[in-house]
DNA sequence: CTTGGTGTTGTTACCGCTAACATAGCGCGG
DNA sequence: CCGCGCTATGTTAGCGGTAACAACACCAAG
C-alpha cells in the first residue's frame, strides 16, 4: 500500500494544488482558469491537465474577496407559485446568460419584513446589481437600496418613484383601460374579483385604475368578492357562485388574475350562462394557459418576459441608449379581447 | 481642498468603520454581529448603534472565506415552469427557514450539458449542501457531486444508484400501478401521451413502468402520441385530437403529466365524450390546479412538498435517524382515481 | 556587446473577515 | 497584596484567491 501522491483527498483542492501538480506557481494557474494574460500554450496545457485530473473547482469567494467582483444579480420577488414571476425569471435568464452574470432568487411572499431580510441577506454577499419586484419597500429597505452602491432595477410597476431604473407597466392604466373597454362594449353591472393580499400593490393599483374608470363614466362596481391562499382555479369557480347568488344581475365580471378568471370561466360554461352576451369576464396577466381553454378568456398581458429581458440589459448594461442609470422603461401592454367581452 | 475626514461616502462600509464609530475593535463588532461569545450590554448597544446608523451590511463573501463556512444550499432542478418543482422549493425552503441555510437555485432546463454548468457554478462557492433533481448525471457531474465533499441529495427519484443520500419515489412503480388499476377497470385499448424529452427520465421511466404494467397482463400500447414546448393545456387538447382520429377505439388515454391531461379531460368533455364510461383518462403529479376542472383527473401525487422537506432536513441535518450520509428515503405518492376511471 | 522591447512567469501585498490565542481588568480568598 | 479564575476585549495570522508590479529570458536593432 503505497501512499498516493495526492495529500487527504477529503480536502478541499487549492490553487496551491494545481500549481504544484503542475510545476508552475499559482499565478500563473490562476491567469490559465480565468483566460486572462498571456500564458504560453505549452503551460496551458500542462495546467489546464493537471487541474482537470485533480477535478480542481476554484473557489469564488476567495476570489471575489481578492478582485472585489462578484458575477453575481440578486433578484428579489414576492412568489414563485403563480406563474407570473418564473416567466419574469426566464428573461431574466436568458439575458444574463451571454454576460457571465448569474442571478439568485430570493421570495418574499408578499411581506415587507421578508423582503427586508432577504434583501439584507443578498446584499451581504456584494451582487453586483439587483432586479426587485414593485416600486414599495419599507423604510429599511429603500435605505439599503438607495446605498447599496450598485445598479437597482425595480421591475413590474412604474406608477411611483424608483430607487434607481424602474422597467415595468402601469397597473393603474391598465386597470383604467379594462374598465373603458368593458364599458364600451356596453356592460353596466360590473362585479370584481380579487386576492385579499394588502402588499400586493400592483393589484391594487390595478384595482384602483379599474374603479376610477368606472367612477369617470358614473358607474361604481356592483359587488366585490375575494379570497386567500387555495388552488386559485377552484377559489375562482366558487367565487364566481357566489358573487353571482348573491348579485344575480352583474353583466361583468373583473377578475384580478387570470387562474381565477379561468376558473370562473369554466363554471360559466358549466353553468350555461351565456358568455358574453349575458355576462362578460376578464382577467390579467396574459398566461399561457389560457390558450387550452374551450374558450378565450379575455384578459391584458403584462409584458414578463420582455420586463425580465430588460431589467437584466440594464443591470448588464447593454441598455442601447448608454445611460448609466436612474433609466425609467415603460411598457405597454395590449388587451387581449378573447371570446370574453361582447364585441361592439 | 482639505480632505473630509470621511473617506469616500460611496466606498461600501467594512467592519473598520464600525468598529471606529463605536470605538472597540473590529473583532467585537464581529462578535455582536454575529452575536458570538460574550459582549458586554453596554458594547454592545454601542456597537449595534454605530452599525445601524452607518447602515452597515456585513461582507459575506469575507465572512465565509474566514470562517470556511457558507450558509447556503445549492438546489439544482430541471425547470421551474411546470409547477412540479416550485412546489419542491416550497418544501425546502420552510425547512430550511430556522436552520440559518439559504437555498440557492440553479435550472438545468433538462439539458446535461447545463446541469454540469450549473453544478460547477455552484460547487466553486462552496455550499454547505446541494440538492439535485434525478439520479442521472453526466460522468464529469458526478465525478463533482463525489468529490465535492458536503452532503448531496438526489431528489425526485430513486430507481437507481445515489451519489450520496436520495429522496424520492419510484417512477417505475408508480407507472406499473397506474397500469394495474387500469387494467382493473376494466379497460384494454390504452394510448400513451407525453413529452419529447430524452432526458427527462423519471417521464422516461413511468412510461417503462407503464409499458411493463400493460406487458404483464398481455396488453401494449394501442398508440402513443408526443409534443414539445407550448402550452401543455392547449397541446394536451390538440394531442387528444389527434389521437382519438387516428385511433379511434381507444378507451383510455395515460398522460405524462397533469396538464396536457387537463387539456385532454377539457377536450373530451367539450366533444361530449362520455369520461370515464367510453374513455378512460389519467396523469401524473396531483397538481393543485386539477381541483379547479368540472371534474377530477385520475392522478398521482408525487410527494412533491414531502421531497423537498425531506431533502432539506436531511442536508440540515435535522433527520430523526441520525443518520450521516448514504440515507435513501423512498416516498409513496397514491393514486387519486377521481372521475376520470371507472369504478369497478 | 549593449539596449530595449516583447512575451511569459513569479513575488508581494492585500481583499474583509474570523479562529485562536493573548491580554487586561476585576473581585475575592488566603 | 498576591495570585487565581473569571469575563471582556484586543492581537495575530491566516482563509484562497487576484491586482499590480517585478523579474526573467529571448531576440532584433543599434
Amino acid at each position: 500500500m503505497t501512499k498516493p501522491p495526492l495529500p487527504d483527498p477529503r480536502r478541499t483542492l487549492t490553487l496551491r494544488d494545481v500549481s504544484e501538480a503542475s510545476g508552475v506557481s499559482e499565478m500563473t494557474v490562476s491567469r490559465v482558469l480565468r483566460n486572462r494574460g498571456d500564458v504560453s500554450d505549452a503551460t496551458r496545457e500542462k495546467v489546464l491537465l493537471a487541474a482537470r485530473a485533480l477535478g480542481y473547482v476554484p473557489n469564488k469567494i476567495a476570489g471575489a474577496l481578492a478582485s472585489q467582483r462578484v458575477n453575481l444579480v440578486g433578484v428579489i420577488i414576492p412568489s414563485m407559485s403563480n406563474m407570473v414571476f418564473p416567466e419574469v425569471m426566464m428573461g431574466i435568464s436568458d439575458t444574463l446568460e451571454d454576460t457571465g452574470l448569474q442571478p439568485v432568487v430570493g421570495i418574499t411572499n408578499y411581506s415587507p419584513e421578508r423582503e427586508e431580510s432577504v434583501l439584507y441577506e443578498m446584499l451581504s454577499w456584494r451582487p453586483s446589481g439587483l432586479i426587485i419586484a414593485g416600486l414599495e419597500h419599507s423604510p429599511a429597505a429603500s435605505a439599503m437600496l438607495e446605498s447599496a452602491g450598485i445598479p437597482i432595477v425595480e421591475i413590474m410597476d412604474i406608477d411611483g418613484e424608483p430607487v434607481d431604473s424602474a422597467v415595468g407597466i402601469s397597473h393603474r392604466r391598465a386597470g383604467r383601460q379594462m374598465a373603458e373597454a368593458i364599458i364600451a362594449a356596453g356592460y353596466r353591472r360590473i362585479g370584481f374579483l380579487g386576492t385579499k393580499m394588502p402588499d400586493d400593490h400592483r393589484a391594487r393599483k390595478r384595482f384602483e385604475g379599474f374603479r376610477d374608470g368606472l367612477a369617470r363614466a358614473g358607474l361604481y362596481l356592483a359587488d366585490e368578492e375575494y379570497y386567500a391562499g387555495g388552488s386559485a382555479l377552484l377559489k375562482g369557480r366558487e367565487m364566481t357562485e357566489t358573487i353571482l347568488k348573491r348579485t344575480p344581475d352583474l353583466d361583468f365580471l373583473y377578475y384580478s388574475n387570470d387562474m381565477i378568471g379561468a376558473g370562473g370561466l369554466l363554471y360559466c360554461l358549466a353553468s350555461g350562462i351565456d358568455v358574453p352576451g349575458r355576462l362578460g369576464l376578464a382577467g390579467f396577466n396574459g398566461v399561457e394557459l389560457l390558450d387550452g381553454l374551450p374558450r378565450k378568456l379575455a384578459t391584458m398581458d403584462a409584458c414578463r418576459r420582455e420586463i425580465g429581458i430588460r431589467a437584466a440589459e440594464i443591470i448588464a448594461g447593454k441598455r442601447p441608449s448608454g445611460v448609466i442609470g436612474g433609466e425609467v422603461l415603460e411598457l405597454f401592454p395590449k388587451l387581449q379581447p378573447g371570446d370574453t367581452i361582447r364585441k361592439v
